[in-house]
DNA sequence: CCTCAGCGTACCGGATCGCTAAAGAATTTC
DNA sequence: GAAATTCTTTAGCGATCCGGTACGCTGAGG
């Protein structure tokens, strides 16, 4: 599978900051995506999924502490990590209390800056599935065999699986009874970060109802989540 | 709930800078273990568990840092935190570069460190277990998945909950015997600058009472609080 | 007694989804 | 390397269903 990379939202408005650090991160294999205040920095979190915020203190019209604040009301899990050129430590106490993951106060070496970095992203990023291990799974008349790419359905009819078609279902499978998002979605599968508007998820989710499900349209399985995404019920 | 408490070993040779931690770390709630060296520290690293080590650099006979790498060795899993006096970022760098995942030089500040103690040890437990993440939560008789984004209600009855509907529904649990205004309902649930009528708050919350309250009249765990905002009590 | 906050029903608009058809990529076949 | 086949994405449109708004009612507080 080929390597997705983690990314991360960088909030600086001094640009000669902005690029050393730009460099660094891409350097690491980072994606980098930049905001030069708080207000766009708030935007584009909505948008777009970052593994890693990096946000410097001072900034024009909101600060930083207070964009804390609000990234981590509408995403808890989402680390933060503060630059700051204060080195009193109430502000670093009043930083943490506010919800940053760590706090780092200017000037900083750059080498603890990529190693604090590290720490934070690969703290979180620690998931694994399980289930589909053993390369086979049931559900209902539904038997899938993952590592041939193969499924026998309920009225006993032999589907070829595609490899997207197999990701997703694997996906689904892996998260069953979860809501899985689109943005999940098209992360795991697809490799995107930025979500345009598409209804490609919602064919596939097509073909698997028309392959696994008794009634299309009152699926068992396979269901909607207005507003957000799929997720697979073994237990109807 | 019965929460076992936390563990803390704390390796530190200054006797003074000993029981200044030990008073706070149980003041509080957590368990808190002493070591005077590296030596012992290793050693009853091995026959207990602890959640997390305080590791001061100076010690006698084995320094911190290697104290630190050895039980990285052993317990990667484990969370150490540094203390120093010296303030040099190459001696944090090699800190964090041998495992260690916080790092703090004296003199610190008290409330600081207490912070970032709670980080590190509540970021490893959540991972394996936490109130709403742990996707189910139940109160009286309902019980809520918020992965799956169902509930079964006290009549039995399963309820599919919307985007939104969880949203708040999680944000007033997290935050559950606190009132939460209609400010932080509305940064939370419906981001920072779309603001609906605040009336739509108030249907959310009257669907709630009725998915999830025996006497919508009465309400045992949404209540409102005038001028204010609403608060969810878990035990009535 | 008046006001304002909250409750409850009803309704409407538009975002989101389902599904068909067809174009565009990718892969296989000849 | 062109043609054929399969796979994936895009376009489009109707249907659905939130969820936001309106409006009247109730009751607490002053």
């Amino acid at each position: 599978m080929e390597e997705k990379k983690l990314s991360i939202l960088l909030v600086e408005d001094e640009e000669n900051l902005q690029d050393v650090l730009r460099l660094n991160f891409e350097m690491e294999g980072y994606e980098v995506s930049s905001a030069y205040d708080g207000a766009a920095a708030m935007e584009i979190v909505q948008r777009e999924h970052f593994d890693l915020i990096i946000l410097d203190v001072m900034l024009p019209e909101i600060d930083g502490i207070t964009v804390c604040e609000n990234i981590k009301l509408s995403n808890p899990e989402l680390p933060i990590l503060i630059l700051s050129a204060k080195n009193n430590s109430g502000d670093r106490v009043l930083g943490l209390k506010k919800g940053a993951d760590d706090y780092l106060t200017k000037p900083f070496d750059l080498e603890e800056l990529l190693l604090r970095v590290n720490k934070l992203i690969h703290k979180s990023k620690r998931i694994s599935s399980k289930e589909t291990l053993a390369n086979e799974f049931v559900f209902g008349e539904n038997r899938i065999n993952f590592k041939a790419l193969a499924c026998i359905n309920n009225k006993g009819k032999e589907i070829a699986l595609t490899k997207k078609e197999a990701m997703l279902l694997k996906l689904l499978i892996d998260n069953k009874n979860e809501v899985v998002t689109r943005e999940k979605i098209l992360q795991a599968v697809w490799g995107y970060n930025v979500y345009p508007t598409t209804r490609t998820i919602d064919n596939f989710i097509l073909n698997f109802r028309k392959y696994f499900e008794e009634d299309s349209r009152n699926p068992k399985y396979f269901h909607s989540v207005r507003g957000l995404g799929y997720k697979f019920s073994d237990t109807p």
